[in-house]
RNA sequence: GGGCGUUUAGCUCAGCUGGGAGAGCAUCUGCCUUACAAGCAGAGGGUCAUAGGUUCGAUCCCUAUAACGCCCACCA
């Protein structure tokens, strides 16, 4: 083994063993539980992000501690074909050649955005491997392939059977730029600021006119009524007359609707129902005639007169200045309003009446609430239960048809001569009602139509598969609180509807990862951190712990390198641990991993002994719960400051007498130790334990990755044999004398090369250890002793819970600093003493109390005082040898 | 207009169901102690946003306030 770790000399490597043992393969098996999670399919020609990683890494460590709990654990991966966004990434390139999708045709477009699936579609799952996802590769699907196609129809069909899909005039969100519908979730909201023109709409036949005020002039032109509020007393009057358009010149009726609301605006409102979701509930309420002024462009159409043909903003402008040289114009008032934007390209969304397809809400909507307000489906932070049923309880019909090519064709077709619909589950090519021909609907379906059904479609549905019976439900899903809507929202209600179950038990809601700076990492604003190169320089097991530690869970994170940086550096501290246990074995010829016996355990061994067996048990259960980081981070504090800083040391003596026992110690804690890690940091642990960990269950030989994988090893758990809570204890004293002496010496600044003679008086004489003094607290020799020395001036002295330590200090400090210390430990002491005692004389605090928080504090008096007695001891010592105390 | 989150050491953040606050980085001091300088040993640094309340006891629970951030919503 290298003195450094070197992730990438191994990793690649590492993996491949793992694809070339199967370790991730699974199948249903009659004796194991199942434990299923379907990955969040990533856009099929993306790139890795760290939100990817995030979510990979999370996914990853559950399921291999699943798998090594025992559990068939299948991680399913695939891709999505994303619809919008890769049709546009395949425009774009187009484009550079002067080539629009128009000019080649549907099927030649279609030809090459396969083509490009074929050449990218491949990349983001390689850059998943390198994070070291252990997912079943054997089930890669896409939202594309054949048999997931097959489902996606079926569904389209069940629903339309069941009356849940319909096709309507409505008005939905239309992104000029992508030219096709979007859902609502597809539309985000910003704050802009605007103008607020207020306009004069003279009455017809004269006398007067009648002010309405918009955000949109441009809107006027597709006008259909002015609404004002009945009980609006400005305006009662003038209800059932008639205005003028100004510039238009068509006339259109003053109607009363509540929709008007006296106090904004001038209170009338102009209504263009073809052009407003509002306006457009009030047309359907008064019949008003829907005129469409725009095209799917966002080009004024021949509705618009002489506005034909300007762009929606040029429009406006023109529009603007004539009403202002018509006199039209009564004010322009500046306003802050939100302006919706397509979540793909950012350009602002028109709201326009056209034909689509849309599901029925409603009647799905119920089911997917009561599963959550059941807590069938738990969400974890528990907090996003309550943004999903909001959203579901306002939830509107989801429109699911697309004007775009890429994706799947909805299999509706049109009857050219009796306008009948058909919707089927294979393509047809003539009427079964009249014989005539049918043209199958021009328009895909919306992406998340077809991930919606990912964690059934994936297994089989619509049929019964045994994969499908076995690893569905889903145990859990995982992705971020930005997808909640688009996707586990839409999830949770095809699973129920369609299979009749929920997909998934758990939902595991994360945060997303920002830059340094608390910016979301966008490829606009550059300051994305490619997480391929942070593998490259740091390693994959340093991105992943650092990726689940020290954050909160649903919360955000930033990201900083110096991070990674510590969480490599803790990968080589462990990989020099192993190396120090390897050399040492292979120079002493000791076996590790034998049978451990307890007869002939030392203190220490038991101590480190019962550390990892609580560690495993804690670990076991943050993992239950979903609490990766903190679990990581009691294997990181276990290794680092007890295993490393303590055990090692300790036994370093030892090794060094020539003890070959003592490895079977090491080796047996060692692999425990990196078992109850690899979920977290997979591939150093595989190398270590591969190298080490000789002897356990079938490893075959040492380094050459020839027998079992530790990453279908089984996960340690508690034993409660193992636990020798009396003894750890007392070694926590030892340590606690160890510090001490450091502590001092270090305040007096003596060199560690600077050795002395320790005198321990205790009872207890195995715990304080010679070895431990001379190896960890710099001790020249030790000696025991019933009571402090003679000559105490040639001491200092020490007061420890169970021992007094003195160091000789003949050439070691002066004895002010000596002095000063002890007056500040006197000062420390009598603060203690005096806040247990108030606490113990608070006789409210003595009856509500619990016993053992009283026992505790009277326990933690009792050593106060204790060692305030050694102290002052010490300092009258000190007076006596004319030290002013 | 609703809903949610955050506020803890110089920076970034942990702190699981209340019993006197931790990590990483940064800073300071001393060490190349034969696993590791990507290291070792020590140190400094916090009235846990503010004001009330519940409690023997509050960083933690309740109420209000402030600042910042996010989500949802058809206010022209």
């Amino acid at each position: 083994m290298e003195p450094k770790y070197n992730p990438k000399e191994i990793e690649g490597k590492i993996y491949e063993y793992w694809q070339s043992e199967g370790c991730f393969v699974v199948a249903p098996s009659k004796d194991k539980k199942a434990f299923a999670i379907s990955m969040p399919p990533p856009n099929v020609t993306g790139q890795l992000h760290m939100g990817h990683a995030l979510d990979q890494t999370l996914q990853d460590v559950l399921i291999r501690a699943k798998r090594m709990q025992g559990y068939a654990a299948l991680w399913l991966p695939g891709t999505d074909h994303a619809g919008i966004a890769t049709q546009i990434k395949v425009e774009e390139s187009l484009s550079e050649q002067g080539i629009t999708r128009q000019d080649l045709g549907r099927d030649k477009f279609l030809d090459k955005v396969w083509e490009w699936k074929e050449q990218y579609g491949g990349r983001i799952m390689e850059q998943i491997k390198r994070l070291g996802a252990s997912c079943d590769w054997s089930r890669l699907r896409f939202t594309m392939d054949e048999g997931y196609a097959r489902a996606v129809r079926g569904v389209f069909v069940d629903l339309y059977e069941q009356g849940l899909i319909y096709r309507g005039n409505r008005i939905i969100n239309w992104c000029p730029k992508c030219t096709t519908a979007l859902s609502d979730t597809e539309v985000e909201h910003t704050e802009k600021n605007g103008s607020f023109w207020h306009i004069r709409y003279p009455l017809e036949g004269g006398g007067g006119y009648i002010t309405v005020a918009t955000t949109r002039p441009e809107t006027m032109l597709g006008d259909t009524a002015v609404v004002v509020n009945p009980s609006d007393k400005r305006y009662k009057r003038l209800i059932g007359r008639n205005v003028i358009i100004p510039l238009v010149e068509r006339k259109i009726p003053i109607i009363a609707d509540e929709h008007a609301d006296e106090t904004v605006g001038t209170g009338a409102v102009k209504i263009t129902p073809a052009h407003d979701p509002d306006d457009f509930e009030v047309g359907l309420r008064h019949k008003l005639e829907q005129i469409c002024v725009m095209d799917e462009r966002g080009v004024i159409n021949e509705h618009g007169g002489k506005y034909r043909g300007m762009d929606r903003y040029e429009a406006r402008k023109a529009i603007i200045q004539d009403l202002e040289a018509g006199d039209f114009l009564v004010e322009t008032e500046p306003h802050v309003h939100n302006v919706g934007e397509c979540y793909r390209c950012g350009t602002t969304v028109e709201p326009m009446v056209s034909k689509q397809w849309f599901v029925s809400m409603k009647p799905l909507a119920k089911e997917a609430m009561d599963v959550v307000k059941s807590g069938e489906i738990e969400f974890v932070p528990a907090r996003f239960a309550k943004t999903y049923l909001n959203w579901m309880e306002n939830v509107h019909d989801w429109c699911i048809s697309r004007q775009l090519w890429w994706g799947h064709r909805i299999p509706a077709f049109y009857c050219d001569e009796c306008d009948e619909v058909l919707v089927t589950r294979e393509d047809i090519t003539e009427c079964p009602k009249c014989g005539a021909k049918v043209v199958q609907d021009e328009d895909v379906l919306d992406t998340w139509f077809s991930s919606a059904l990912w964690p059934f479609a994936t297994l089989g549905y619509p049929e019964n598969t045994p994969d499908l019976d076995y690893f569905y439900p889903n145990d859990v899903l995982i992705t971020g609180y930005d997808i909640i809507f688009f996707w586990v929202a839409r999830m949770i209600f095809s699973g129920l509807h369609h299979t009749k179950k929920k997909p998934f038990s758990k939902v595991l809601i994360h945060g997303i990862v920002r830059d340094g700076a608390g910016q979301k990492m966008s490829k606009s604003l550059g300051n994305g951190i490619d997480p391929i190169d942070i593998i490259d320089e740091y390693g994959a097991d340093a991105l992943r712990v650092q990726l689940i530690s020290g954050n909160a869970p649903g919360n955000d994170m930033r990201f900083y390198t110096s991070q990674t940086e510590a969480f490599r550096n803790f990968a080589n501290k462990l990989w020099n641990a192993s190396r120090f246990v390897l050399m040492n074995m292979e120079k002493t010829e000791a076996e590790g991993g034998g049978k451990l016996s307890g007869d002939k355990l030392e203190l220490e061994d038991k101590w480190i002994l019962t550390l990892v067996n609580a560690l495993a048990r804690e670990v076991n259960e943050n993992i239950e719960k979903f609490e990766l980081g903190i679990a990581f981070s009691k294997i990181y504090d276990f290794i680092w400051d007890e295993f490393c800083d303590w055990y090692i040391e300790m036994v370093k003596p030892r090794i060094l007498q020539g003890e070959t026992g003592v490895f079977a110690v090491l080796t047996d804690v060692l692999t425990s130790t990196i078992k109850l890690l690899h979920p977290f940091m997979p591939f150093i642990t595989e190398e270590i334990y591969q190298n080490v960990c000789v002897g356990d269950g079938d490893k075959g030989k040492k380094g050459a990755y020839g027998g079992s994988s530790i990453s279908v090893a089984e996960f340690p758990v508690y034993r409660a044999d193992w636990d020798f809570s009396a003894e750890a204890e007392r070694i926590e004293a030892a340590k606690t004398a160890i510090r001490a002496i450091r502590n001092m010496r270090a305040e007096m600044n003596v060199p560690p090369s600077k050795r002395a003679k320790v005198i321990v008086v205790t009872d207890e004489k195995d715990v304080f250890k010679r070895s431990f003094f001379e190896k960890l607290a710099y001790a020249e020799s030790v000696e025991f002793g019933k009571s402090a020395p003679d000559e105490a001036e040639r001491y200092a002295g020490i007061t420890c819970p169970i021992a007094q330590i003195f160091v000789a200090r003949d050439d070691l400090a002066d004895k002010a600093k000596e002095r000063e210390r002890l007056v500040k430990e006197r000062a420390f002491l009598l603060s203690e003493i005096e806040m247990f005692e108030s606490k113990l004389s608070n006789v409210v605090f003595m009856k509500k109390a619990p016993p053992k928080v009283i026992e505790e504090q009277r326990t933690k008096l009792a050593n106060c005082r204790n060692m305030l007695v050694k102290v002052e001891e010490q300092l009258l010592a000190a007076a006596m040898w004319g030290i002013e105390a």
